[in-house]
DNA sequence: TTATTATTGTTATATTATAACGTATTATGC
DNA sequence: GCATAATACGTTATAATATAACAATAATAA
């Protein structure tokens, strides 16, 4: 199983991570001859320092501040259409919101949990599901090509904080 | 395994299905205190009539001729809302559509095989799949509440059809 | 009937996403 | 370097999906 979760959950040094994914990001474009642009970078920036999915409209405002100019929706859109083909993030369906992707090295079929209370999402990338869903796939004579999972509920922390306010 | 897979995909007469489905609305609003009216049975009939979801918009249009006036999209919004609250109808997040559910009685979580090449969705509730999320919830400590699973291919037919149109 | 509640009609508008076209920037071949 | 092509961005307008707000109507209850 390879997910984000502790990341996601558990305070640490985020601009780390961010970085890393930054650079990663750089090489995955040299090797396919993508050019990784400012407004691009930016929008993959602002990804990552979220830890819940932004909209294409936040994204607006955040990168017209980050920026310092203002931007209009096409070039959001673009710089997410460069982002999602190049599997450096996803898009969340039921909340129409991108978030960056943890591991976009990795050929994976994933899953989202997404938090009903804080909004944070965690990716997921688990065999064991995957293989369920194929061989069901199978069963039903339906040739799977791709999957969008996003699971509700309580994160762990809000599901811990959730425990505790039962106690007023 | 609970499925309208075949149904779905096998030709059949689809006006039984349809009637039952109404009827067992009705049943569903009499005892919920909830009222069946002309627009909202006229909206679960299209959904059902449709072996693919169907857009707000595309109701509309499919509403207002079915019933000989204009219709403004709060009206197609409002029964959507109401089929949804019922379990009577399901929204499909990724194409932005609905679709009925076969079999609203059943508690149950489900999952959509949506098939790229025709549109048709077919619905499957799967206790193995449903347990091997609910035990990667577990693990990561996610209290999971609900889900939304759109899995994307080519159902029985087409998968045969592209098989046929590989000999060209 | 009258009061109350639930539903629908109507208008306006919010939110999300794309089309079309011109300009600027970057890469490529000479 | 310079001409050329390819790529990316700026700009304006608009499409597609969804909701807010309030008035009118219909169904239920008292
Ligand atoms: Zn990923
Ligand atoms: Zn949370
Ligand atoms: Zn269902
Ligand atoms: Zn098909």
């Amino acid at each position: 199983m390879l997910t984000n979760s502790r990341l996601v959950h558990q305070s640490h040094d985020h601009e780390r991570c961010i970085n890393a994914a930054l650079l990663c990001a750089n090489d995955l474009c040299a090797e396919k001859n993508a050019r990784m642009t400012t407004t691009r970078e930016s929008v993959l920036r602002l990804l990552w320092q979220s830890y819940r999915p932004l909209g294409a409209y936040q994204l607006q405002d955040q990168l017209a501040e980050m920026l310092g100019k203002p931007i209009a929706p096409p070039t959001v859109y673009r710089a997410i259409e460069f982002l999602l083909q190049l599997g450096l993030i996803h898009r969340i369906h039921s909340l129409n919101a991108y978030i960056g992707c943890p591991f976009p090295n990795s050929e994976h079929s994933n899953l989202f949990m997404i938090c009903t209370q804080c909004g944070s999402a965690a990716e997921v990338a688990h065999n064991t599901v995957n293989n369920v869903l194929q061989s069901t796939c199978d069963k039903l004579n339906f040739t799977l090509q791709s999957q969008s999972i996003e699971l509700f509920g309580l994160c762990p922390r809000c599901s811990d904080n959730t425990e505790v306010s039962n106690h007023d």
